[in-house]
RNA sequence: GGAGAGGUGGCCGAGUGGUCGAAGGCGCAGCACUGGAAAUGCUGUAUAGGGGCAACUCUAUCGAGGGUUCGAAUCCCUCCCUCUCCGCCA
C-alpha cells in the first residue's frame, strides 16, 4: 500500500510514478477523499475531547455530592439507595438540615444533569461524524490497496515487456540437434503423467513418476540446502492462508481471481511462500538490529492461471500446482537495495551450480509486478524450446507489502516500516524442465550434473529397458 | 466436535464503573557511585493518528467487534485466539 500520507501531501509525485507504469489513475479523487478523512477526525477528535472534559466534571460533581452526603447522611433517606446504610447513623436533629446545604446538594445533582445531558449530546454528535469518517476511510482504504507500489527511480522506464533491458548472461547456449522439449523427454523416461492428473484433478495437473518424482524431491531439496548453506532459515510455511495474509503481500484485493478459495473457511490456496512469508512477521516490530531477516521456504504454489488458456499446455510450465522454493528478506530500508543483489545472486547460484545458461533481465516500469518497485528476473535456457523461459522473479517491494501487514523494526527509539524482498530459488518444476532439455542425451537419457547427483543417488536417467 | 479455564504494556502481574494509558516487579536506556565491574540509588522507558519550530498537547488503543452509561480494562452480547480434559484423526 502506497502511504496515504504521500497522497495527500504530494499527489503529483504519485500521479507522476505511477504514470510510470503507464497507469492513469484519478489521483485527485484520492487525494480529496484523504483530506476529508483527515477534516473529519479532526472535528470528532476536538468533539471527543470536549466529552472527556465533561464526563470528569460529572465525576467530580459526584464526589462532591458524597461528601456532603458524609456530612449530612439523613438528609438523602428520600433517595433509595442503601437506607441500611443510613440507618445506624441516623438521628432525629440530623433531620432538619440547614435549607442552605439541602440548596447546595441541589445546585450539585442540577449540575451533574446539566453536565449529563451536554455528554448525551455529544456522544450522538461524535457517533455521527465517527460513521460518516468509518465509511470515508474504508473507501479511501479499499482504493489504495488497489494501487501497486511506485518504481524505484532506477528502475527502467517502459511501455511493454520489450523495453526489459537484459543485465547479464551466464554460461553459452548450446543448439542441440534434434533437441526435445522436456515433456517428450518425459513421454519417454516416464517421468510425469499428465492425461491421468486431469482425470484426478483436472488439467494443467501433473503427477510426477519414479525418477520424475525423485528428480523434484532431489530438486527441492537441493536448493534447500543450497540457500541455508548461503545464510537462510528454513521455514516450511502453511499453505493455506487467510485473506489478511494475501492482502499483506499484495495478492488481495486485486487479483482474486488468481487464487482457488476455500469459501466456507476464509482460506485460501498460497499462490507463492511469498503470501505465507511476509504473514510471518505481520503486526510485529523488529529489532533492527537481527536484520535483515532471511528465509528460504519450500512450498506447493497454487494459481488458476486464469487468461492463459492456450499457453504453454504441455509439460510442467504453467500449471495450477507446482514446487518452489522461495527466498525472502526482511531487511532495513536503507540495505534493501544491496539485499536485492545479494538476493538475486543467491537465486543465480542454483542455476550456477547445476550449470544451466541463463540470463538476468530488468524489468521496465511497465512489466513490474504489483508489489514490486523493482525486478529482476532469471530467465533459463530451454534447448529444447530454444529460447530463455523465466524461472525466477527477484523483487525489491520497498515498504509496501511491510505498510499492509504492519511489520515495522525499531531502531533506536523509533518505528519504522522495514523492507521486504523476495525470489524465487528457484522454481521447480520449470528448472526440472531447464535441466532435462540441457542435458538430454543422443540415446535418449538425460545426465544429471555433478550437484545433484548425491540427491538423485545417481548420475543418469534412461528410457525404461521395457517400455510398457 | 464436547466440557472447562484464560486473554491487561518488551515480559510477569495488580486493577473498586469516575483525571486508569493503567499499581508493583522484571527487563531495557541514561545518570550517580567505582580504578573498572557487580550490587545499589535516581530518572526515563507502548503504539498509531492529529496539532505545534519546539517544550508540549489532543484523540484512540487493556484479544476483536458491538451494546449499556454523561463516563468501561472493569457490566452485557457476539466472535477470535491460547491452555487443560474428552472424542476423532495423519
Amino acid at each position: 500500500m502506497l502511504d496515504p500520507r504521500l497522497v495527500r501531501q504530494n499527489p503529483d509525485h504519485v500521479v507522476a510514478q505511477l504514470t510510470r507504469r503507464g497507469l492513469a489513475v484519478d489521483v485527485d479523487a484520492l487525494h480529496q477523499r484523504a483530506r476529508q478523512v483527515q477534516t473529519l477526525a479532526e472535528r470528532r477528535t476536538r468533539l471527543q475531547a470536549e466529552g472527556k472534559r465533561i464526563s470528569r466534571q460529572v465525576g467530580q460533581q459526584f464526589r462532591l455530592l458524597m461528601t456532603e452526603q458524609d456530612k449530612h447522611p439523613v438528609s438523602f433517606e428520600e433517595q433509595p439507595e442503601s437506607p441500611t446504610d443510613q440507618e445506624p447513623q441516623g438521628n432525629v436533629e440530623s433531620r432538619r438540615l440547614p435549607g442552605d446545604v439541602d440548596q447546595k446538594m441541589e445546585d450539585i445533582r442540577a449540575l451533574a444533569e446539566a453536565l449529563e445531558e451536554k455528554g448525551r449530546t455529544i456522544k450522538t454528535k461524535v457517533a455521527a461524524l465517527e460513521e460518516e469518517e468509518k465509511a470515508l476511510q474504508a473507501e479511501l482504504r479499499q482504493e489504495l490497496l488497489r494501487l501497486p507500489n511506485l518504481p524505484s527511480p532506477r528502475c527502467p522506464d517502459g511501455r511493454s515487456e520489450v523495453d526489459n533491458v537484459e543485465l547479464r548472461r551466464w554460461g553459452e547456449p548450446r543448439s542441440v540437434p534434434a533437441a526435445l522439449e522436456h515433456w517428450q523427454l518425459a513421454e519417454t523416461l516416464g517421468l510425469f503423467e499428465s492425461e491421468r492428473s486431469a482425470r484426478i484433478a483436472r488439467s494443467r495437473f501433473v503427477t510426477l513418476l519414479g525418477p520424475g518424482a525423485r528428480l523434484e524431491r532431489a530438486l527441492i531439496q537441493f536448493m534447500l540446502d543450497l540457500h541455508v548453506s548461503r545464510g537462510y532459515m528454513e521455514v516450511l510455511p502453511p499453505v493455506l492462508v487467510n485473506t489478511a495474509s494475501l492482502t499483506g503481500s499484495g495478492q488481495l484485493p486485486k487479483f482474486a481471481e488468481e487464487s482457488f478459495r476455500c469459501a466456507e473457511d476464509d482460506l485460501w490456496l498460497s499462490p507463492t511462500a511469498e503470501v505465507p512469508l511476509t504473514g510471518l512477521h505481520r503486526d510485529e516490530i523488529l529489532s533492527a538490529t537481527d536484520l535483515p531477516r532471511r528465509y528460504v521456504a519450500y512450498s506447493p504454489c497454487f494459481r488458476r492461471e486464469a487468461g492463459s488458456y492456450g499457453r504453454d499446455t504441455r509439460g510442467l510450465i504453467r500449471l495450477h500446482q507446482f514446487n518452489k522454493v522461495e527466498l525472502y528478506w526482511f531487511c532495513h530500508p536503507d540495505a534493501s537495495e544491496a539485499a536485492h543483489e545479494q538476493l538475486t545472486a543467491d537465486a543465480e547460484a542454483v542455476l550456477q551450480a547445476l550449470e544451466l545458461p541463463y540470463r538476468v533481465v530488468e524489468l521496465c516500469t511497465a512489466d513490474l509486478g504489483f508489489s514490486a518497485c523493482r525486478t529482476y528476473d532469471l530467465e533459463v535456457w530451454l534447448s529444447g524450446a530454444g529460447a530463455y523461459r523465466e524461472i525466477s522473479s527477484c523483487s525489491n517491494c520497498s515498504d509496501f507489502q511491510a505498510r499492509r501487514s504492519s511489520i515495522r523494526m525499531k531502531e533506536g527509539k523509533h518505528n519504522r516500516l522495514l523492507h521486504t524482498l523476495n525470489g524465487s530459488g528457484l522454481a521447480v518444476g520449470r528448472t526440472m524442465a531447464a535441466l532435462l532439455e540441457w542435458y538430454q542425451q543422443p540415446d535418449g537419457s538425460v545426465a544429471i550434473p555433478q550437484a545433484l547427483q548425491r540427491y538423485m543417488g545417481c548420475d543418469v536417467i534412461t528410457p525404461p529397458s521395457d517400455p510398457k
